[in-house]
DNA sequence: TTCCGACAGTGGGGTCGCAAT
DNA sequence: ATTGCGACCCCACTATCGGAA
């Protein structure tokens, strides 16, 4: 255990990205087969458990660190393992004595190091992406080959293990496994339509982006399984989606797609609406009574017992087409031609949906790389709003004030706070507003928050208006980004409240 | 030498399930 | 019945490194 916590720390203190491939597959080079598992995922900042019932709560009031480092990655795994089953059937008491062994058994430099782990926010600059490389360089494996085995096997350190023991050959033993989710393949953005063609080359496919949840669905006979985009299994929370695929002709699939909840006309509910049928485990039967779930694929790794992946978008299109009948296909267009492509895209946006994917046609399914061959198109609202208060950031934003509060105009006096964004400040931004935000900071502030005279306007962006349960004007924005503080402008020409309402649904 | 793709980091709002209150 | 916590849906954006052009 302390042998990965003091490569950690060099990876950390390591800001070249080779150096830190250099430092993990050192490490790599040495651990034995039976931890190598435990190894990659410790410092590709993950738990083999993925979660075990752990936040910060249960993390205050620890015993005292050991002198002496004994621990072996192994009987801390096993000890996580046994957490995590406390967790799911047990006393919140008995998890924390757990969890007091657990901390007991460690030194100073592994109580820090797994207080990190379980907070999800190691930060040492290397996830996947750089274990990957290292990876490669401990094996003798190309890198393209481990993250082709990633693709097929979704959990990066099983392939890594693998690829330590067996090399290149193990790596090409990875399949598509039915039943067993495959990472997924993102998206890239553009902020318009003709960028978005210009990125995936002409004629492009276009399609519509549903505002839903996605849905990896694989069928073995008369066995389905559904997986998220983070691959957690919902089979139980989608029976719409279950009986629809044992309705295809193909016994033997996988297919891609999204399910979205839709009213009685066709247009979309709210994403919150969707986000919560998709998740309640509990009166599923009645809930899809109420609020049915309606799905659309939108690509095919899989048909017919046939791997599709390595094919060219328009290849797994035909199967697609061939498998799923077109009530289930997500709508697209094929060109070439900007306007038409831009007709498109209000067309999608009227009917109420979130935008367009732009996919090159001759792109192959591939996991992870955003902005390859698929590349998202979202229309952009923007506000006039006041800052209310802010926040001081963590990790390389220590010392700045980061997060912002913000506020619309109260016409009957005052302001309403809508949310905060942290998003779109360059180091130079943040330097400014740090200075600014100190010379009107008013009243008292607590550990993190810092109250501001409501004097600065600044211009923001964002997706959407949703219902808020947490704030006073029952609104708050959806994914909003600063674009750029507006000195030109006073508190009193920041748009109101009611602006903000009539832009909700 | 410059450009750009990929990656990591920094957090946002909403909702559910579960245990404790 | 309500509250606090943990987990996971949706996600935008900037900084940085290093290979490509």
């Amino acid at each position: 255990m302390i042998d990965v916590v003091r490569v950690s720390e060099a990876v950390t203190r390591t800001s070249a990205r080779l150096g830190k491939v250099g430092h993990l597959a050192e490490l790599l080079g040495r651990v034995g087969p039976d931890e190598a598992e435990i190894a990659i995922s410790y410092l590709s900042g993950e738990l083999p458990q993925r979660q075990v019932g752990v936040g910060w709560r249960t993390l205050e009031d620890l015993p005292q660190p050991k002198l002496v480092a004994t621990a072996t990655l192994t009987t801390v795994d096993q000890l996580l393992s046994r957490i995590k089953a406390v967790s799911g059937q047990g006393s919140q008491a008995a998890r924390k004595a757990l969890v007091s062994d657990l901390f007991a058994a460690l030194t100073s430099q592994e109580q820090q190091f797994m207080r990190k782990l379980l907070h999800n926010e190691l930060r040492q600059g290397a996830l996947d992406g750089v274990m990957i490389e290292a990876i490669a360089k401990a094996s003798g494996a190309p890198s393209a080959d481990v993250r082709k085995a990633l693709t097929l096997r979704g959990w990066l350190p099983a392939v890594g293990a693998a690829a330590l023991a067996g090399g290149v050959p193990a790596l090409h033993a990875f399949r598509l496994e039915v039943g067993r989710a495959v990472s997924p393949m993102l998206a890239g953005s553009a902020p318009n339509v003709a960028a978005a063609l210009e990125k995936a080359g002409t004629p492009a496919a276009l399609e519509w982006k549903l505002d839903g949840v996605r849905v990896q669905t694989h069928r073995s006979g008369d066995e389905v399984r559904v997986f998220t985009r983070t691959l957690d299994d919902i089979t139980p929370q989608v029976p719409e989606l279950v009986e629809a695929v044992l309705e295809l002709p193909s016994t033997d699939l996988v297919l891609d797609g999204e399910v979205i909840a839709l009213r009685p006309d066709g247009r979309p509910h709210p994403f919150q609406v969707t986000a919560s049928r998709a998740s309640s485990k509990t009166n599923v039967a009645r809930l899809r009574e109420e609020t049915p779930l309606s799905v659309f694929f939108f690509d095919a790794l899989r048909v017919d017992g046939e791997d599709l992946l390595d094919l060219p978008y328009s290849q797994r299109q035909e199967a697609l087409t061939r498998t799923a009948p077109p009530g289930l296909l997500t709508p697209r267009l094929i060109t070439a031609d900007v306007t038409e492509a831009e007709n498109f895209f209000t067309d999608v946006v009227k009917a109420g949906h979130e935008g367009l994917v732009v996919k090159s046609l001759s792109s192959v399914y591939a996991a992870g790389r955003r902005g390859a061959g698929w590349i998202k198109v979202k229309p952009r609202h923007t506000l006039d709003l006041v800052v209310l208060a802010a926040e001081w950031g963590h990790g390389r934003r220590e010392g700045k004030l980061s997060n912002l509060h913000l506020g619309a105009r109260n016409p009957d006096g005052g302001f309403v706070m809508l949310g905060k964004t942290f998003k779109g400040l360059t180091d130079e931004l943040l330097a400014w507003q740090t200075e600014q935000f100190l010379s009107i900071a008013d009243g008292p502030t607590d550990e993190w928050t810092v109250k501001l005279r409501p004097e600065l306007v600044v211009e923001i962006a964002f997706d959407g208006v949703q219902r808020s349960p947490r704030y006073p004007g029952g609104m708050a924005l959806r994914f909003a980004r600063v674009l750029r503080y507006r000195p030109d402008k006073r508190p009193e020409d920041a748009d109101t409240v009611d602006t903000v309402r009539s832009l909700m649904f």
